[in-house]
Parts: C-alpha cells; sequence; structure tokens
DNA sequence: CTGTTAGCGCTTTCAG
DNA sequence: CTGAAAGCGCTAACAG
C-alpha cells in the first residue's frame, strides 16, 4: 500500500504551502481562483482525501452524529426501530456525514456513552429512550441532543413525537364507523408514553361516540404479548367484535389468537393496528393500521440536529409527526346488536 | 458547560508530565505503582475521558470499525441482515470499540467509501455485498476487510459464509422424510451465490433419494416473490406437494399464495424456509425452516477481523458457519402416491 | 492573495 | 522510573 497522502505531500506537489492547499480544499474565499484549480486538480489526480482525525482534532468537529437506542428494545429486531435508523442513515449519508450506532444497556444510564465523553460524536439521537437523569447528564454536558419518541414526555430540549392520540382516535373511529360497539383495546406497557397516548386517543373516541369504556375490554402488558392478551379477550363472557392493538407486533400476535381459537380476522373479529410494518402487509388478511412514517421521523431528527449544531439553531422545537389511516382487510363491516 | 478536561489538565493536577500520565493511563510498564494510583485517582475523580481524535491521529488507530451492507438489499427492513448488524454491535461494544454503519449504493463501488479513504475506521465489514472491482480496490488500499455472506465466492480474503448446500438439503430431505416426492424449490435471485447454492443442496437431496428433478418445479425471481411464484406453482397441471424456499421472506408470502388458493399450509401442501427469521415463527402455522446464527455471523465476523486488525494475524480463513433443522407445524406426513 | 507558524490532544522516543 | 520534546494531519491567525 502506497502511505495515504497528506496535505503536505499535495503542498509539496503543487508548489505551494500546506495552508494554501488547506484553503483550496475547504473553499475558502482568500484564495486565487487559479491557484485553487491546480491544486484541486493535483488533489484530485492523487486522490487525496484528508484525514478525519486531523480535522477533526483541530476543528473541534467530527462531522459524525452518534444513534443511540435501548439495548433493551432489541431495536435492529423491530421493524419500527429500524425504519427509523434507516431513515437517519439515508439523511446522514446526504449530508456525508458519519453514523456511530450504540445499543445501550439501561444499565449503563448513569453514565456517558463513551463516544460522548471521548468527543467522537457533533450530536446525538436518542430513539425511545431518554431516562431522566441521563438526558440530564447530556444536557449538562451540553452535546446537541435529539430526541425521538422518548419514554420520557417531560423534558427541555429539541424533540420528535408521534401523534399518538390522534391515530388511536382516528382507529377506534374506523371501527365505529364500521359498526363496532365493543371495541377493545391492547398494548404493551403503558409505561411508553406511546401507549399511554395511544390508549387516551381510543378513550377519547369512544366517548366522542357515546360508547361506554368497558375496563375489562382494556388489556396491556409486554410488547409482544398480544397472544395472550387477545385469548383472554375473546374468553369474556361478552367478547368484543373489534380490536385496536396499538402496535402492529401485538396485532399479529392477535391474529394467531384468533386463528388457534377457530375464528377469522376480518370477518368473526375485526382489527387496526398501529406503527404499520411490513408484518401487517403481509398478513392474511392484511392488516388495517395507523402508519407511523419511520424514516421521515428519522430524517427529519438528523436535519433538525444539524440546524442546532451547525446552524447554532436555538430554539427548542418538539415536533408533531402526523399519522394516516392505511385501510386494508381486518375490518368487517357489521350491524350494532344494541 | 465545563471544558472537558485533557490530559495536560491531569498532569497539572497530579503534579507529573503529561508523557507520565499517558503512561498511567496505558498501562505502560514503565510507570512507578504509586505514581500510576495517583494518576488514575486524580483522573476518576475528575472524570477524564481521553480525547478520540488525539489519541487515534497520535496512535493511527480509531478503535472503530465501518459496517457497509447494499443499500439496495434495504438491509435494515430485513431482519436477517439487521440481526447480523445485531451480533457485530453486540461483540464491537463488548470490546468497547466503535460502530460506523454506511448502507452503500451499488453506484458508489466504483470509490472507495469516505470514512475509509478518511482513515475513520480500521477495518471494515462487508455483508452481503462483494464487488469484485471494489473489493479489489479494498484490497490495494490494504485496509483488514471481513466478508460476510459475500454476493462473489471468488476472492482471496476472509470471509464467513453459510453452510447453504447443507442446510438445503436437510431442509429437502426433512421433506422427503415426510413422503413427499413433488418438492418444489423457490428462492430469490440465483446471482446472489447463496440461492445457487441452496439450489444446490436441494437438487443434491433428490439425487440421493433418487427422485427426479423437475424443472417445472424449481422457480427462482425476485426477493420477495414468493407470492407469485407460488401461485404459478400451484397451477401447475401436476403441482408440488411440498415446497421449499430458500429464504423464510418468500416462504411468508408462499403462505399467503397458499392461503388465497383455500389451501392450508401444513395441511395442504407442506413447506420449509431458510434463514429462520421472526416472521416464520409468527404465522400460523408456525414455519419449519433452516435457522442460521445471524448473531454469530456478526459477532465471529468481529472476533477474526480484530485478529486481523490488532494480532496482525496473516492467516485468511474461510469460515463456514453451520445452520440447524428447526421443526415447527408447517410439515405434514403424508403417503406418497407413486 | 500566499506563506509561516502555532497548536488541537495525544503517544512515544530519548535523556536524565 | 520520570520529564522534555517532537510530531501525527489538519486549520486558522497573522504577516507579508
Amino acid at each position: 500500500m502506497k502511505e495515504p497522502l497528506t496535505i503536505k505531500d499535495i503542498a509539496k506537489l503543487a508548489n505551494v504551502s500546506q495552508g494554501t492547499v488547506s484553503k483550496a480544499l475547504n473553499n475558502r474565499p482568500d484564495i486565487g481562483a487559479k491557484t485553487k484549480k491546480m491544486i484541486l486538480k493535483i488533489a484530485e489526480e492523487n486522490g487525496y482525501s484528508p484525514n478525519a482525525f486531523g480535522k477533526a482534532l483541530r476543528s473541534q468537529n467530527s462531522n459524525t452524529i452518534g444513534v443511540i437506542f435501548r439495548k433493551e428494545d432489541i431495536p435492529l429486531r423491530n421493524s419500527f426501530f429500524s425504519r427509523i435508523l434507516e431513515g437517519i442513515e439515508g439523511e446522514l449519508a446526504f449530508n456525508r456525514m458519519n453514523l456511530v450506532l450504540y445499543l445501550m444497556p439501561d444499565s449503563e444510564s448513569k453514565q456517558l456513552p463513551e463516544m460522548v465523553r471521548e468527543k467522537r460524536v457533533d450530536g446525538v439521537i436518542l430513539v425511545g429512550t431518554g431516562n431522566a437523569d441521563f438526558l440530564k447528564r447530556l444536557q449538562q454536558y451540553s452535546i446537541p441532543t435529539m430526541l425521538v419518541d422518548p419514554r420520557q414526555r417531560m423534558n427541555d430540549g429539541p424533540k420528535l413525537l408521534i401523534d399518538n392520540k390522534s391515530g388511536a382516535f382516528m382507529a377506534t373511529e374506523h371501527l365505529i364507523q364500521h359498526g363496532h360497539r365493543k371495541v377493545a383495546f391492547i398494548s404493551g406497557e403503558l409505561s411508553r408514553p406511546s401507549f399511554a397516548e395511544r390508549l387516551q386517543g381510543y378513550k377519547n373516541a369512544l366517548t366522542h361516540y357515546d360508547i361506554d369504556i368497558r375496563k375489562q375490554y382494556i388489556r396491556h402488558h409486554g410488547f409482544e404479548a398480544g397472544y395472550e392478551l387477545t385469548k383472554s379477550l375473546l374468553n369474556e363472557p361478552d367478547p368484543p367484535t373489534a380490536i385496536f392493538a396499538a402496535n402492529d407486533i401485538n396485532a399479529v400476535y392477535a391474529y394467531k389468537a384468533i386463528n388457534e381459537a377457530g375464528l377469522q380476522v376480518g370477518e368473526d373479529i375485526s382489527l387496526v393496528g398501529f406503527d404499520d410494518i411490513d408484518l401487517g402487509r403481509l398478513a392474511t388478511p392484511a392488516l388495517t393500521t395507523i402508519r407511523v412514517y419511520k424514516e421521515e421521523l428519522g430524517s427529519v431528527a438528523v436535519r433538525q440536529l444539524r440546524d442546532i449544531i451547525y446552524e447554532d439553531s436555538e430554539l427548542h422545537y418538539t415536533t408533531i409527526i402526523p399519522v394516516k389511516l392505511i385501510e386494508r382487510d381486518s375490518v368487517k363491516t357489521i350491524v350494532p346488536d344494541s
């Protein structure tokens, strides 16, 4: 391997000083057009790329951002998170920035991640995480931080939220408009604010349409407990005719429980999900759901973080990303029997 | 924000020289036990972390590795790839190393990724990729590289392969042992060597059991074309009683086609997949499949790459990771009618 | 407009 | 065993 060229080598080849080369490469105004052209040509011809660390050390920014998920969410097996990551990656690549990925265990939230302490990254995006202490520590360190769908609503700092309430309202309303009065709700743990908000949207819809909220129709537990939750729902004395599952993964587990009970989704029981992950589209019948714009969540996070880092934007927005009802085949119109 | 401390600050606090602090922090032998202890204590108390870029610039390694997928594979929506990434992340985190993620478009394979040219990473792991030119260019640049399930078999350089032939043999054999003689094969594009090898394993099994290979039972197309492929198989004059799908995603699409034809998987038609992604476990009935140890693939890749980078291991292994048959509910025993 | 110089934070000789 | 000094590759301030 030919050792990679440094700015010094280019300077020598171009018969100018190092400083001049730097100016040419960085598009500084104080350099002659001809000199610049000549230098750029030589750099190009020799396949020169500046050393990232030299640059970062001097300029105090790394052109890199850190993306942190909770390890406990097993985010890479959950296409909801993976697709947010996809959006983040795309936007960073577009801006020729680097992405350092870290799946942080909850046990580490007593200290800052190494990439932050070592100053490897210019900012961080936290997805689905947000222990209050941890956030405070980041803020004290004053590293630009962007929260995406955080587990904790109370904090300053810029963040991106999903319009959970409206989405859940739409989902529930959709079922009601198809004649359902006995609509159940299943979700993961309500400690995750997104689920709590979806429950609220569900209740709002029932109330809005003058339907009683029945406690026994509301079940929440693990992230993937949809199977058991649905089974117990079906064993109710007066079982629901429809279920709103506050996340698609749970909805897909509901399919399994429903099928095993000898019933058919979209026929004997209607189902609406939330998130719109591929799993739902693939299911038979395809799942009606509330679409969350996951890639968008990622790319918007990057854009806002960039503003904060490089444009010194001081405003700490809270941005709410809208959702959309996607009608597929898991909802049937019925005539309410009451 | 209190400006982060540098090694200089620690030196001042400890009343020693910078060099001595460095030695203490890096566990060098040529330093007194007491001095070392004292320095470490002071560093600890003040929450000192060395600046990664200063360190990298001087020591010429970044403690970071780059992970590259093909953007065209949409790897983050495919749990097969995502889980390899999960394995890579886990092993890197264990070694306190950093992971830079890059989804490279095929169009970029004419040049080296920026993170490589800029010397941001000590090595790279390429997953599911491997344009020959691109690999050659990496080799010329002599950056340590590890290939995982590459699209190109012919190259030197260390690599990790999946035991596709054995797996496909086992899958097909499993169907044959359950009485099936009319076993079809569906897969994605055969240009991906993994699929070609799985086809080979399928053929080997048929031959081994003295069953004729029927051309019309072998279908391959897009990565997710399982729906159409299965539909056309079912319309054959003499349709198969079983299908071996060379990837689970296609198997799940097959479910959809089979259901729509009014047939039942595991009853009217048996199905075995390959990869073992969550989708298959969730399907009803649960999919019998060949498990690929995806996290393992990732962690082994990191371990071998680390050996090459830091231990100067010169040997370029080709490692073949075994697979395993996972029996679930999509295969039924039948009495062959021939 | 160009060159010189200092220094970002760190490790590593080399004297002492 | 410790300290002084050089230098990794780069940018920026300042002369000229």
